[in-house]
DNA sequence: CAAGAAATGAGGTACGCCCCTCAAAAATCG
DNA sequence: CGATTTTTGAGGGGCGTACCTCATTTCTTG
């Protein structure tokens, strides 16, 4: 059986109450008395039982989750995740609201984080780094509200933790797919992105250049095209490029717009055939995939990010350790005969 | 605040005790009085504390994990993986004894879950189906306990779960690599194995197959070379093949052997550059991986399916549901840009 | 319609811990 | 040494749920 306070105050030979006193570091406890209490705990090998003690404090956690209100593809998947596992933890006592700002809005951003109550036990945010939300970030620290960042880092900030994976590396891992699926031979490789402002773009596209540099010489890898999200920019750029380099045989796409590039090649060129490489799982890629438009994505997955985010915020709010196996995400690399069942059919 | 059995009681007009009789599964209350409660249920979006309920129940699980006693890295990592999910699960009153088979002995293993006491709350299990296998499994469902497979599905069985990836779609995923990473043009491929008696062996490569003959028609895929598990026999068969297939660009490995080949190509021919796809991520596979020495493979995550063997056992135990979407456990490509990070570094 | 069976209600105890009150014991101090 | 302060003990109520017993009500069925 585990030991229980009861057990601790035999051993230590005090009563229930000053047990209950150290163990809540209350005062009016002497020193020894409290040295004893530990001795009794360390022997017995006491670990407090967090759920009793939650449930008795009858306390319950309030996260807040706080997301970009973006129309993206990924954006919504990671919404629908969290949802998912918000609604989930609720079994643990974990209420988590999911809030959202315009995504250009960094000050709406910063007054919807310090309008968050005191009582909130932890923030679970995925937004760009710039001094406005970095310095929010501090501000909730300074009100010692744990956070997490989601997705893309927050270095800068002293947030708790990062939960997503390294996006230099996500791109080192695109380029190690392109750069093999390209095989031998000169080639070269369009790269497509929304806007190269963004942190995660930039940082693919280092690792994309990385890899193909040192382990695929022979493929000279284009600037990248910046379509803001218009299709029409889009069709524009590629049948520029398309012109240009007529040897381009690999796409690379850094963040959205599947579904606008699948429509402009096959406008633009219906019977050219090139090696298609992107990032994240939606219902686009996925379908993607499964029509052999796309070869291959790099992606998270996003219920363990999700799910992933709220565990350690509850840690963090208990003050507990976890398990750094089990919260590190890892770069998955989703093929058409690897497409995870479920998520976007039917 | 979060809405209790009492007020459900008070919502639906029946008792506590009936409540909980609809809540527990007990008998004794009409199909109509079910409905009544599960309405309030619904009404009130009641979540049951399932803190509260474990203190209550005050039960601890006492689970059994059983793998073969082999000393395959693959069981090496899974079995290491397990202990630590074991470790982890105690705080939530999980006790689970890791108990090993001598690997071909499946009486051995018949006797041992013949053993189990009545009190295991869960099995999750690891062994090829065979029919002693089966009739012990059948056995211990005979005896209301719940039984998992793990790695190795067991469908002919009334496991209540299998924890791991499908073979079958493995192998196609393997195949799908190979096709992309040998390119256009006329190759073959050599696909190794310990022994094709093994059941997943013979179903990545039939999944293998089908994706080759399907996608890449121009890639001949060579009978399968089985090496018994020694060294000799492998450098023996890959000498003979190597003659009789110059064309031979892939290789395939189907189990372990991953060191054995690498020694085997490295003496036999040093300056042959082979796409070598493999499965399951172990410390050979990873340094492989790493020196280029293997281009991809396709694994499944064992601490994930550590972990999740024991949620869907408590779950099980506790006649909850479980997450679907969490216990899917997903077919990852591990390749040398997306080596995660930790496992089996110093 | 009565007897038997089934369904329901009322109430208690327990799980491990938190938190509060009041009295008793021990330590400290002038 | 007595008075004051500090420390400790004893005990109770509560958190939300499980599970048990026994009485009472309601439904079946012959």
């Amino acid at each position: 059986m585990r030991p229980t306070v009861i057990d601790i105050a035999r051993e230590a030979g005090v009563s229930l109450a000053t047990v209950d006193r150290v163990l809540n570091a209350r005062p009016g406890v002497r020193a020894v008395t409290i040295g004893a209490v530990n001795d009794a705990i360390s022997k017995l090998g006491y670990v407090r039982d967090q759920a009793a003690a939650n449930l008795a404090r009858s306390r319950s956690y309030r996260m807040a989750i706080v997301l970009p209100d973006s129309d993206s593809q990924f954006v919504q998947t990671l919404a629908q995740a969290l949802t998912d596992a918000a609604q989930q933890a609720t079994a643990t006592r974990t209420e988590a609201r999911l809030l959202r700002f315009p995504p250009e809005d960094m000050h709406a951003l910063a007054t919807l984080l310090a309008d968050l109550p005191d009582d909130t036990a932890g923030v679970a945010l995925m937004a760009p780094e710039t001094p406005v939300v970095r310095d929010a970030v501090r501000a909730l620290r300074t009100r010692d509200i744990p956070v997490v960042a989601m997705v893309s880092d927050l270095p800068n900030t002293d947030r708790d933790h990062f939960v997503g994976i390294d996006s230099v590396a996500a791109g080192r891992a695109a380029g190690d797919l392109m750069g093999r699926f390209l095989g031998p031979g000169p080639s070269q490789v369009i790269v497509l992105g929304q806007s190269m402002l963004l942190r995660d773009s930039i940082d693919r596209r280092r690792g994309f250049d990385a890899v193909m540099q040192s382990g695929f010489p022979h493929v000279e890898v284009l600037q990248t095209l910046e379509s803001h999200g218009s299709a029409a920019t889009l069709a524009q750029v590629m049948a520029e490029i398309l012109r240009s380099a007529p040897h381009a045989r690999g796409i690379y796409l850094l963040g959205s717009g599947h579904r606008a590039l699948s429509e402009t090649l096959a406008t633009l060129c219906p019977d050219r055939r090139f090696v298609v490489i992107g990032h994240e799982l939606t219902p686009h890629t996925h379908a993607a995939l499964k029509a052999g438009r796309l070869d291959a994505i790099v992606t998270q997955n996003p219920g363990h990010l999700a799910r992933s985010a709220l565990r350690v915020l509850r840690a963090r709010a208990d003050r507990a350790a976890f398990d750094e196996g089990q919260e590190r995400l890892r770069i998955e690399i989703v093929m058409r005969e690897n497409l995870p069942a479920g998520p976007f059919e039917p």
